[in-house]
DNA sequence: GATACCATACCGTCCAGCCGGTCTTTTTTG
DNA sequence: CAAAAAAGACCGGCTGGACGGTATGGTATC
């Protein structure tokens, strides 16, 4: 039993970069945000770019857990497409500035993507298979994934209506599509 | 007459980027890469915060140079879609890491990006503006958009003959919507 | 000789990782 | 069960290198 767990540890990371930005990343700046030494952080993460993996797997851990969810209300044939286009609506309404860890890691290493690009192939590989027209299938999702890039790199306002009436739309075309 | 113009500069700092990763953007590592001291690197632009916007409005010009090429082939009304599809693709085919500086931006600092944010919206109001279906515009060119921050990002493969599949459905979409 | 261009040397700061040591918990052993 | 020993958790200081930026001086061109 340890009075500081590993998980909060990566809570205290991302709330590092998505209040001081990804290069604000420091392991002091995280050993003091989660009230630890910076001796104490490299106990647990023998290094930063542990740190930076375990950021990472979490992000993937969070993406699946939500997507598994989504997909319990939508069994029907096709439904592996809206639950997942669900799924990257419902992490960017999140407050955490949880996949903000992509832009750190990216910038330390894109090498650390490595396990996220497997996942994303995986993803598309089983959307194409559960849908009757693949193509149209994979176009909407890069639709929705392109929204939440747009969102995680900050280049688009949250405020917008735009946003409801897009999500509405895609999920619309997704269910007409099974 | 200079024996280094400002231009070569970005590109010794994008190629940085692409082979050595946002991180290792660094003053010493740009200014021996075209042949330069430090000092003569700063000379030209005073500080790395403005070798980064002018890293950026690179980017951003080349984009719009690139699109009033493709508008001109495609002037029918609902061309600007399907032009501005056809930029996001022809930047991701090019040899450079150049969008990848939008990386390097964002992790040294997100306020970075607020000319590329206000050129992002731009092109959405006037892609909107120019469609019978706004909505449906909206939705391919996040679509294009998403291919596009995939393949920056890395987290997709560029071999796949997916590309050439979902460029053309895409491309179709766009047209049959105008 | 003034101005643009560039090199060298240097400074202050930041930061990842290491290390010795302390305190606590668990395991081993008599 | 109690004492001893080992393991785990954590701290704080330190260092060596990297990095952004400055200061100074040299060279070429007009």
């Amino acid at each position: 039993m340890s009075k500081v767990d590993k998980e909060a540890i990566i809570r205290a990371a991302e709330d590092v970069v998505r209040e001081n930005g990804a290069r604000k990343l420091t392991l002091d700046a995280v050993a003091n945000r989660c009230g630890l030494s910076k001796g104490g952080l490299l106990h647990h993460y023998g290094s930063k770019q542990a740190l930076l993996q375990a950021m990472l797997q979490s992000v993937v851990a969070r993406e699946s857990e939500l997507a598994n969810a989504y997909l319990d209300c939508n069994d029907q044939p096709g439904g592996l497409l809206v639950s997942r286009i669900q799924t990257l609506f419902a992490m960017m309404e999140e407050p955490a500035g949880l996949p903000r860890s992509l832009i750190a890691a990216v910038a330390e290493d894109p090498a650390l993507l490595e396990p996220i690009k497997n996942q994303e192939e995986r993803i598309r590989n089983k959307v194409c298979d559960d849908s009757s027209d693949p193509e149209m299938a994979l176009l909407l999702l890069c639709a929705a994934r392109g929204i939440f890039f747009g969102r995680v790199l900050g280049v688009v306002e949250e405020d917008a209506p735009l946003f409801r009436r897009l999500r509405e739309r895609l999920l619309k075309l997704a269910q007409d599509l099974d």
